[in-house]
DNA sequence: AAACAGGGGTTAA
DNA sequence: TTAACCCCTGTT
C-alpha cells in the first residue's frame, strides 16, 4: 500500500499476533542509510531503549512498539504498528519526508563534518512530543544521561498512563506508561496528594527525586495548563531563533539550552544547534579556540550551518562522543 | 570510610 | 557576571 510516497504492509507477527509494518527502501532516504542504533542513541531522544541489538522499544502518542531494520538492511519495521499508525505517527516522528542528501551535502563543509558525516549520517531527526521534550530536557539540567533517562522512567511510570499492546487485538499486556501530560504534572507532580495518589509513600515527596528541577517541572505544567503559556508552532517556526527561544524561556527551568533542545527535538525548528559541553568541546577544538565563550558559538553554528544546524549537530555530536576525536 | 567533585543548567542577586 | 541550588555517582 502506497502510503505518502512509501511502499508500506502490515500483517501479523507469528509470535506474539501483533500487527506490524514494513515500510520500504527508508534507507534510501539518505547516502548513508538509516542508522537505527544513531537515531535513538545520539541524545535526542530519552525513552528509548535497546532491546538486542538493532533493535528499539518506546513509546510514542500511545503505541508501545520495537523499531528494527528488516534483514535487507532496507526497509524499517515497527511491531504493534498498522498502516494508519504510519500515516498518523511514524512517518513524521522518523522525518520520513525529508531525504537528507542535499542537507548532508550542505552540511559537510569540512573534513571534521565529513567524517562525522560518515559515522552517524544516517541517523533520523526525531520529531518527538513538545510537552515530553520540554519536561525531559528541563530535567537534564546539570544531570548525565544514565540519570536523566532514570528521572523521565520514574516520572512516566508514576504519573504516565498505562499503555498496552495494541488493544483491538484482544491483548492485554502492560507494555509501559506514556508520558504524562502537563494537566497531570500541575495538579499531582510532586505534591502531597499526587504522591498519596501514586499509592507510593516511596515517591517524589519521599524521597524527591529531581531536587530542584522540581518546582521548574510543577511551574512549568502549571503555566501550560493554566493557558498563561500557549504553544504556538507557526509562530516559532517563523520567528527568528532569537524570538522562539525567549519565548520558550518564559517556562520555568527552561534557559538557553533546554530551550534550543525543545525547538529542536520537537521538530519545530531544524535551524538550532544546542550548544552543551560536547558541543562546545566540539567547537571550539575544530573551529574556534579554548576562550569562545557560549553566545560566540552559538553565533557560529548559526552562521556556518545555517537553516540545517539541528542535522549537523545531531550527527556530529553522536560522532563526537562515541569515536571523542576532539 | 567519609569527604569530594562534577554532571547534556537555570535562577536570582 | 557569579554563586547557589538538589541529588546521584564515581573518585580520593
Amino acid at each position: 500500500m502506497n502510503i505518502k510516497g512509501f511502499n508500506v504492509t502490515q500483517d501479523n507477527c507469528s509470535s506474539t499476533g501483533l500487527p506490524q509494518i514494513f515500510v520500504k527502501d527508508v534507507s534510501d532516504l539518505s547516502p548513508l542509510g538509516f542508522d537505527i542504533r544513531g537515531t535513538f542513541e545520539s541524545g535526542q531522544c530519552i525513552r528509548w531503549k535497546k532491546v538486542e541489538d538493532g533493535k528499539y522499544y518506546g513509546i510514542v502518542k500511545g503505541r508501545a512498539v520495537n523499531v528494527s531494520l528488516f534483514e535487507n538492511g532496507r526497509d524499517l519495521v515497527i511491531e504493534n504498528a498498522t498502516l494508519e499508525d504510519f500515516r498518523d505517527i511514524w512517518f513524521d516522528y522518523f522525518d520520513l519526508g525529508t531525504n537528507y542528501a542535499p542537507i548532508i551535502k550542505e552540511v559537510e563543509k569540512d573534513d571534521f563534518m565529513q567524517s562525522a558525516i560518515r559515522f552517524s549520517g544516517g541517523a533520523r531527526m526525531l520529531v518527538q512530543d513538545f510537552e515530553e521534550t520540554l519536561y525531559s530536557y528541563i530535567l537534564s539540567s546539570q544531570n548525565n544521561i544514565p540519570r536523566i533517562i532514570k528521572l523521565v522512567d520514574s516520572l512516566c511510570s508514576l504519573y504516565g498512563e498505562k499503555i498496552y499492546a495494541y488493544p483491538s487485538f484482544g491483548d492485554k499486556t502492560l507494555m509501559g506508561h506514556s508520558f504524562p501530560d502537563s494537566e497531570t504534572l500541575a495538579l499531582n507532580f510532586c505534591t502531597k496528594e499526587g504522591c498519596e495518589s501514586c499509592g507510593s509513600r516511596n515517591g517524589l515527596c519521599d524521597k524527591p527525586f529531581a531536587g530542584y528541577r522540581c518546582p521548574y517541572i510543577r511551574k512549568t505544567a502549571l503555566m501550560i495548563y493554566s493557558g498563561e503559556f500557549i504553544l504556538d508552532e507557526n509562530h516559532l517556526a517563523s520567528s527568528t531563533a532569537e524570538q522562539a527561544r525567549k519565548e520558550l524561556c518564559r517556562l520555568s527551568g527552561v534557559g538557553e539550552k533546554v530551550a534550543d533542545c525543545v525547538l529542536l527535538y520537537s521538530g519545530i525548528r531544524k535551524d538550532i544547534c544546542p550548544i552543551d559541553v560536547w558541543v562546545e568541546k566540539t567547537i571550539k577544538h575544530f573551529y574556534l579556540d579554548e576562550s569562545a565563550k557560549k553566545s560566540e558559538i552559538r553565533k557560529f553554528t548559526q552562521d556556518y550551518f545555517g537553516k540545517h544546524a539541528g542535522y549537523a549537530q545531531l550527527w556530529f555530536f553522536n560522532y563526537s562522543r562515541t569515536q571523542k576525536p576532539v
